[in-house]
DNA sequence: CCGTATCCGTAACGATACTG
DNA sequence: CAGTATCGTTACGGATACGG
């Protein structure tokens, strides 16, 4: 057997930590792999949805984490939002997936029907 | 307009504790969105490996979380591990991806095109 | 070579009170 | 209605020393 790198030796990283970074997929599980953020897209693409009726609509969730769940999609491009009457306190304001963001409901979608015909047990 | 739900009121949940937890998107994302199993599920891809040699090959995990990372996709059948040399103490331990753990990874991937396509931007 | 045990810091999350 | 502020807890992850 040679000294240099063979068939199965690795002297180097095959994951940099600079390229896992940068991922596309690190990115998007960065991005929904939280907590919340895959309710929030449910709810979302039955249809546009005020603050609180999320609040409503998902069991469990805290204001605080419906905010920063949010505002994390927002920041993203998945979720747009859009504050009515637009004085200081907007009386209502209405969130709804963008495109980019009913484009990845399919995605998960794909991954849900994957995980559900491959017989991925689920947590607890 | 009636007083029960018509169009937009909602008064129970759409997303249930209990089926949140049961749902398979959830679960996978769950297992898969972590900080590690990505990139293992990566480097096994690529081929079979030794405890080392995958600590080698992923840039910046420790012992400990590849240890943890291991044993979570083991438990969900993800990853196969194989100790070798039958004593007390295996010589060499050969970790591999399941086919359940190559078809996952067909699916990461799938997502990666996705958001690679989609711009979404990467996190940093 | 293949891990485990321990300690510690940070970040995520939950509860709740308060504001515009 | 639509959030923010504050606080406490818990889970995740990193460093490192040790054991089989």
């Amino acid at each position: 057997m040679s000294a240099d790198g063979g068939t199965a030796d690795r002297q180097v990283p095959l994951v940099t930590t600079a390229a896992y970074e940068s991922c596309p997929v690190t990115g998007v599980l960065r991005t929904v792999g939280d907590k919340w953020s895959p309710a929030v897209i449910r709810v979302l693409a039955e249809q546009p949805c005020g603050f609180n009726e999320l609040d409503r609509a998902i069991e469990g969730i805290s204001r605080r984490m419906l905010t920063r769940t949010l505002r994390n999609l927002e920041e993203r491009g998945l979720v747009s939002r859009a504050p009515q009457g637009g004085g200081s306190t907007p009386s209502r304001v209405e969130y709804a997936l963008t495109a980019l963001g009913r484009s990845l409901r399919e995605q998960l979608r794909a991954l849900g029907t994957w995980a559900a015909a491959g017989g991925q047990d689920v947590p607890g």
